[in-house]
DNA sequence: TCCCTTCTCCGAACACCGTTCGGAGTACGT
DNA sequence: ACGTACTCCGAACGGTGTTCGGAGAAGGGA
């Protein structure tokens, strides 16, 4: 608050002339990020590619704003610009001809894996940020405990993941993890449109 | 740490003499958190209930422990019970004899959405609480900021949502989305074992 | 036994936070 | 020219995590 006072040049306490609270301000700066990318476009007519780009839209909404996964995850905001793009997602769910109840939890769900994946990737980089190192510096610095936990015997499954999986080490992992998750969810939705 | 160091009966500052910072107290508390249910139980045999069982608990330990939201999206927790249920899933996800890629990414997924959904839910619960409204009352709160939505003639999906939903009534209704959600994911993850 | 060193413990302070209160100063109506 | 009303905001309140240095106990040596 007082950061932003002094970049409006007034007193801090003038702030609560306008608004009531820091959480009020939040729902307000909330509901600006969802109007950042403009408008939503006019429905494409491909369902599948329209919720795609909105779970993207998400997500890098986000990552652009590390505060908003603290923020946007609490109370639904029913600002102009987060209700046009609920309207949006809903309005692409609607080829699906699903029950309202349907098309509702379909929602829900998107939702909730597009915040659960955006904020363990943002605490990932910020994690690394914090100790200021690099991916690399970073598997150097866990290597011993791993060496640790390996000689130990217990959770194989765990080491041969870290010894032998590929994903974490390209470059673009948290692109394919998304993506994967994503088809996933809207793979299992399309089915439920031909009942 | 204030608050601690009273419940312990020492100085606020000698707690330093333990843990370098706040944050590693939390890294100690979600591990402790984690083996809270006791050690993971031997495979079942039977992956799926295996999965559906490792996610509800995921998601009970976050609504027993507001904190945990905030915390465990953190970068990984390498302590050994958190070790033990990673392993324990990886174990269930054997069975589908996926590479070992597809086992991390499955597993990252399942977890995104675990988490996204319980922090939702908890925000939710968290919001009326902090209002001191029940269900009922805030739906009325709500309602002349509805009509006023429903008036401007936009959004009107979000209405019938809204107006015809019955989900949203439901007692149980966070327990539906939930398993519905997981239903799907598990059921994207099945089909790849038989490639 | 006495003194000096070493180490543990922690009170007090620091820099920050969101929020409240009441007084200073301006503007306006009479 | 005066009195009222209103805006603005400095200063303070109660809170946070963390640091520093001094008080006091413990241990060792003479």
């Amino acid at each position: 608050m007082r950061k932003m006072a002094t970049a409006l040049e007034v007193g801090t306490a003038s702030l609560y002339g306008y608004v009531g609270s820091k959480d009020e301000i939040y729902d307000l700066m909330v509901d600006w990020v969802e109007g950042e990318d403009g408008p939503p476009p006019p429905p494409s007519g491909d369902w599948r590619s329209d919720l795609t780009a909105l779970a993207h839209r998400i997500r890098g909404s986000i990552l652009r704003h590390p505060w908003m996964a603290g923020v946007a995850a609490g109370r639904p905001n029913f600002g102009p610009n987060s209700l046009a793009w609920v309207e949006y997602g809903l309005t692409a769910l609607d080829d699906l001809e699903l029950t309202i109840d349907e098309m509702l939890v379909a929602s829900e769900i998107l939702q909730a894996f597009v915040r659960g994946f955006a904020i363990r990737e943002l605490a990932e980089q910020q994690a690394l940020q914090r100790a200021g190192l690099d991916d690399q510096e970073w598997g150097r610095v866990l290597g011993p405990y791993m060496d640790s936990i390996e000689k130990s015997g217990r959770y194989p499954r765990f080491i041969r993941v870290v010894r032998e999986a590929h994903v974490p080490h390209a470059a673009d992992r948290q692109e394919v993890i998304f993506t994967t998750g994503l088809d996933y969810i809207l793979d299992s939705l399309s089915p439920r449109a031909s009942r």
